[in-house]
DNA sequence: AGCGGATGTACAG
DNA sequence: TGTACCTCCGCTT
């Protein structure tokens, strides 16, 4: 579910449907009970995304900082909202609709400089405009690590998860073991403006889609279907089936405790 | 009923 | 490098 896409995503949402209002803020669950006591039933004036993570703003209160990590969740629906389960860390309901919050990694009442503090760890996020790729290149292209290793670095770029790494090594032919000092400087410009293509997209149709039309699969029909993972992709948890492009078997591989998925002969080692 | 895995990260050693 | 953490869902028995 959550890649930056999808935060991006939230926040706009978030926006929408509690923006300028007072907002009821609770905790079900009870593990942000006493932040939430003090945030309910002041107005939520601020949202924003920075890759991952995901920020309220309650003026002076401060900000809830959100972190869905691999299993978090973030449900709306319409007021008046159902009795909660008892895994809702965080509900926020006003008069038309409600917010459920189940397994974040982190949901906390941080402070403007505490949020400061997290932006300043974080590379640049394609999806945020007022930032570009020359901070992520200048690391890139120094370092001896694998990129596939790089683009998951949230230091290095933000936003980028398992799905995005695999799908855009693919669009581009890079072997995800070539070390980030060997990409060109041609390369990975092409790469920095195919993320915030694909993930504009993404935030757009909530859902990550990567295959151009011209090589879904006849079956597929031309309009891209949903599928298990939420979208159309070349290679990732495609193992062992055959490759859009060239009907190779799609490998993979363990690579920094994540899965990782690519076509030997389109992204050829050199 | 019980397991393993998942679009993530942080910390230990 | 390994492991702990949070939840849900689909597969196996």
């Amino acid at each position: 579910m959550p890649e930056g896409h999808t935060i991006h995503r939230l926040a706009a949402d978030h926006r929408d449907r509690f923006a300028g209002r007072p907002v009821r803020v609770s905790s079900p669950q009870g593990k942000f009970s006493d932040s939430a006591a003090l945030l309910d039933g002041h107005a939520l004036d601020a949202v924003d995304a920075h890759g991952k993570h995901l920020f309220l703003g309650f003026g002076d209160t401060g900000w809830v900082h959100i972190h869905l990590g691999l299993f978090g969740k973030l449900g709306f629906g319409t007021a008046p909202a159902p009795p909660p389960t008892d895994t809702v860390r965080l509900r926020l309901v006003n008069e038309d609709h409600h917010a459920d919050l189940r397994g974040p990694t982190t949901c906390a009442l941080i402070t403007e400089p505490e949020k400061r503090a997290i932006h300043d760890r974080l590379g640049p996020d394609p999806l945020r405009t007022d930032e570009d790729g020359e901070r992520a290149w200048q690391r890139i292209s120094r370092s001896r690590i694998t990129v596939a290793a790089l683009l998951m670095d949230q230091k290095v770029v933000a936003g980028v998860g398992n799905v995005y790494r695999a799908e855009v090594l693919f669009r581009h032919g890079i072997d995800p073991y070539r070390p980030g000092r060997d990409l060109t400087r041609e390369e990975w410009d092409a790469i920095w403006a195919d993320l915030a293509m694909l993930m504009r997209e993404g935030v757009r149709n909530n859902r990550i889609d990567t295959v151009r039309p011209e090589h879904l699969p006849e079956a597929m029909g031309r309009a891209p279907r949903v599928d298990d993972h939420g979208g159309e992709v070349y290679v990732y948890r495609r193992t062992h089936q055959p490759c859009h492009i060239c009907h190779t078997e799609i490998r993979t591989a363990p690579l920094a405790a994540r899965n990782l998925f690519w076509c030997p002969v389109c992204q050829p080692a050199d």
